[in-house]
DNA sequence: GGAATATACTCATCGAGTGAGTAGCTGGAG
DNA sequence: CTCCAGCTACTCACTCGATGAGTATATTCC
């Protein structure tokens, strides 16, 4: 389908960033920083350096472009663009399903969110709902999986399973929350409650 | 204290490996990498390559030192042994509490929690009510951190932080099953029910 | 006898992530 | 009015994490 073989759960920020790019004017690497810090900065925790790296990769893919702009008293600015291959990129992996692990909902699903409610927010309802489907069915195999370990040899391999089951759990309630419709957000509905 | 500066969650297997090293006689990387995988194969995801590579970088460190022992049909192997700078970093690691973030808990502390079961037992029951402190602490930080968050404008941000508080509460309840004495962990005590 | 599996390790390559550096401009405190 | 802090904008060097393939012999099982 595509040169890259699947979109299971990205471990960089890079398709953020092509979001921006995606949802906004061509900009450059500072100010995509900028906006990554500021607007997902409890998702995504790339440094500086980090970020001009993965534009860099991104260009040297194909997926955005460049265009040097000097600037009358500041530093010249690389003004960066998506190419068709990019938005193409993008928005696969905007429609494609994240994969259901806990670190891949965490980021990658509240990413695609992000963009979905900038893009077509129409999407995002279904998209709560199939995490939702995605997150029960990898549930049952952590079940499965506890079930078939050995309490006495494998203590500590069941320690960390009945872990992630829990884990799991929670995002699956906090999933729920997300279905509740945004138009009277902060109105009734307060945070997670909590003793 | 020592060369390296803390114990911030390590992302690699080295203090596994090093504890491997520390419990029992000396041994090859070959079978380092058998017994992280069926012992700990739910804590760490090491392919063999990488094993080695860590081992190399202890080595390279001063934590192990290696002979080649040939064999007389099958490869020769390097057998490891831990330094005694290397058992110092290692028990100065299983002293040290670990980082409260999730993947930490997940990761390092049951990591120290399978040390600890086989070299100092009597010190697993403070650990765990160490940790479940600071994760309180951590909680605390979140809830304040969210209560500044403002609804609108950050509605990403403040997901993203719902979620690891739902997180974090799971892995304090899950921390709270661990206090239970280890005696008789199969008989009554089922694993966490779910709905 | 031939395929699968086990023993034991090596190498090349890429991406993640840090930290420091460069260098000119702007705004406010003293 | 001057100096320092901080902003704008990007670069470089390096280490570690992670994958995947390769090497070469030995046993096991059908």
């Amino acid at each position: 389908m595509s040169q890259h073989t699947a979109y299971t759960a990205s471990r960089s920020p890079e398709f953020a960033l092509l979001g921006f790019l995606a949802a906004g004017p061509p900009t450059h690497g500072y100010d995509l920083h900028r906006r990554l810090t500021d607007e997902l900065g409890q998702v995504w925790h790339a440094s500086q350096s980090q970020t001009y790296a993965i534009l860099a990769r991104l260009e040297a893919r194909g997926l955005v472009c460049s265009t040097v702009v000097e600037q009358a008293r500041l530093p010249a600015r690389r003004l960066l663009e998506l190419t068709p291959a990019g938005r193409a990129q993008f928005e696969a992996w905007l429609a494609a399903p994240t994969g259901a692990s806990i670190r891949a909902i965490r980021v990658d699903f509240i990413t695609r969110l992000y963009f979905a409610a900038r893009l077509h927010p129409e999407l995002a309802p279904g998209m709560v709902q199939v995490e939702i489907n995605a997150a029960r069915a990898v549930l049952h195999d952590l079940q499965t999986d506890l079930a078939a370990t050995p309490a006495v040899e494998q203590r500590f391999n069941r320690l960390a399973l009945e872990l992630r089951i829990r884990q799991l759990s929670a995002v699956i309630d906090w999933l729920n929350t997300c279905t509740i419709p945004e138009g009277d957000s902060h109105a009734t509905s307060g945070p997670p409650a909590l003793p």
